[in-house]
DNA sequence: GAGTTTGAAACT
DNA sequence: CAGTTTCAAACTC
């Protein structure tokens, strides 16, 4: 049976691993190893200014790589991410620093971003701030919302922090139009919702850091003491991702899958849930009921299964004993219930297209995707599902029927078909970018046309996932 | 913000 | 493989 990391993944029925369609991508590794470089061209030019003059801008008089990221990054994020001859190009053709700027973001926040192995673009346990708190001091986001950029932010890339956003960076004239003035503090807003490990003793080199287990470099606004989880440590880093997978080869697949076949998941059992989003593993909870984030299942959004060792189930996504869908004792439907109420603050993905008339299939690029999602990474999210009343209609509305308890997380699960693609809604369609927004995210996803209504979402989960990584990330060598 | 609880990860 | 310890996030106050 498969052992996954805290993301969803994807049974691949036909066994089509996706890196073998996905040729555009390569490995990561050099990227962070041109790292120096990179980041002295980019400091350079920062410091000095652009040298090759202002930023092209389209002619709606936005930055053409500002767009063009964000387009990018949304449909073919390795691509984008790891391919240095854009990179180049876009340095021969004078883009504006931010742009490179978050190009390099990307690269090196991912400690590896493999066509194979993979050791991938997982943001498995992406940023989630908790309630009431920030990454930003007070005072930097007042500031920042009321559109101002700090200085200590301006178009500097550091050891460990991300440059602030072009938006941010760009011309006065782009963020006096309203439209750019709410982009902005949408993307304040997104990069509030991050957060980072908190790591003291592990040296953020073990599976308890979240962003070593998410593939991810610590940056800034981590928390961490004695942290080897950084480019400076790039041996150190593989070395011990090495023998973890060593230990266990899928210790950094997902840990969480989806099965449509509607019939069982790997233990056999009638999965009830409609996504029918499962833990692989399962959890082990003893005293939480499957209803608190101590719990795996219930804070990937998913129900219980009969892989789960749990003990006194209530999981409101769906008791290992056939869950919240299809009961209605009491205790149960509190919890569903409870978790309605939740759902506000819990971590949702991604939506199926299918399921809702406004959302259409997404662009082939997209549905190449490696993508997985699962808790932590709905943080990439923010515009997605969780607080989008239309992307959840079809349940809410009139929903006086169990299936009005079945949390949107899951239902949105429903768009990570098993072919490893999730059908991201070409509305929805995500956009990544190397959180040009936020020096706290490695990657934030938004939506070009998000609704105003999700803007203001914080994703707090602690992890949910977003990967790209395959099913079965190894780290040996080919 | 500090302390407690919790369960996964790591260790034996 | 099972039991124990370590760890950091989630949670509570």
């Amino acid at each position: 049976m498969l052992t996954m990391n805290s993301s969803i993944i994807h049974e691949n029925t036909d066994g089509q691993d996706w890196r073998t369609t996905n040729p555009g991508t390569t490995s990561f590794i050099s990227n962070i190893l041109q790292f120096p470089l990179d980041k002295a061209n980019n400091s350079e030019n920062a410091e000095s200014g652009d040298p090759s003059g202002s930023c092209k801008q389209s002619e709606s008089g936005e930055p053409v790589m500002d767009q063009m990221h964000g387009i990018l990054s949304t449909c073919l994020p390795d691509e984008l991410v790891v391919n240095d001859s854009g990179l180049k190009k876009d340095d021969k053709e004078g883009n504006c620093n931010q742009s490179n700027h978050q190009q390099f973001s990307i690269r090196r926040r991912c400690l590896v971003f493999e066509k194979s192995p993979g050791f991938g673009l997982h943001l498995n346990s992406l940023p989630n701030i908790p309630k009431g708190q920030s990454p930003l001091s007070k005072s930097t986001l007042s500031s920042m919302n009321r559109g101002e950029v700090p200085d200590d932010n301006k178009g500097v890339v550091t050891e460990n922090s991300y440059e602030m956003p072009a938006t941010f960076g760009g011309n006065e004239a782009d963020h006096n139009s309203p439209e750019k003035k709410r982009q902005k503090f949408e993307l304040v807003e997104e990069s509030v919702a991050c957060k980072r490990c908190n790591c003291k003793r592990s040296k953020c080199l073990k599976l308890y850091c979240d962003c070593f287990a998410a593939g991810l470099y610590c940056i800034e606004p981590c928390s961490c003491q004695d942290c080897f989880n950084k480019p400076i440590h790039e041996n150190v880093v593989l070395e011990t991702r090495r023998q973890i997978e060593s230990r266990n080869p899928l210790a950094f697949a997902p840990k969480v899958i989806r099965t449509t076949n509607g019939v069982s998941d790997s233990m056999g059992d009638i999965n009830k849930t409609p996504a029918s989003a499962r833990h692989k593993r399962g959890c082990n909870c003893k005293r939480s009921s499957c209803l608190k984030k101590y719990c795996e299942c219930f804070q990937a959004g998913v129900g219980c299964s009969l892989s789960c060792r749990c003990e006194g189930c209530k999981n409101s996504f769906g008791r290992k004993d056939g869950g919240c869908e299809s009961e209605s004792d009491g205790d149960n439907l509190e919890a569903c219930e409870k978790n309605a109420s939740e759902k506000s603050s819990h971590d949702t993905v991604i939506s199926k297209g299918q399921e809702h008339p406004n959302l259409s299939v997404p662009s082939p690029d997209i549905s190449r995707l490696p993508f997985a999602y699962t808790g932590k990474l709905a943080a990439f999210f923010p515009h997605s599902i969780k607080s989008s009343p239309q992307l959840c209609s079809t349940q809410e509305q009139g929903s006086s029927d169990t299936s009005s308890c079945k949390p949107k997380l899951e239902s949105n699960l429903d768009g990570i078909p098993e072919n490893g693609t999730p059908e991201i809604p070409k509305h929805k369609c995500f956009t990544l970018v190397s959180n040009p927004t936020s020096p706290n995210c490695k990657r934030v996803f938004s939506t070009p046309n998000h609704d105003s209504t999700s803007s203001s979402t914080k994703w707090r989960s602690r992890k949910l996932i977003l990967r790209s990584v395959p099913s079965f990330p190894s780290f040996s060598p080919p």
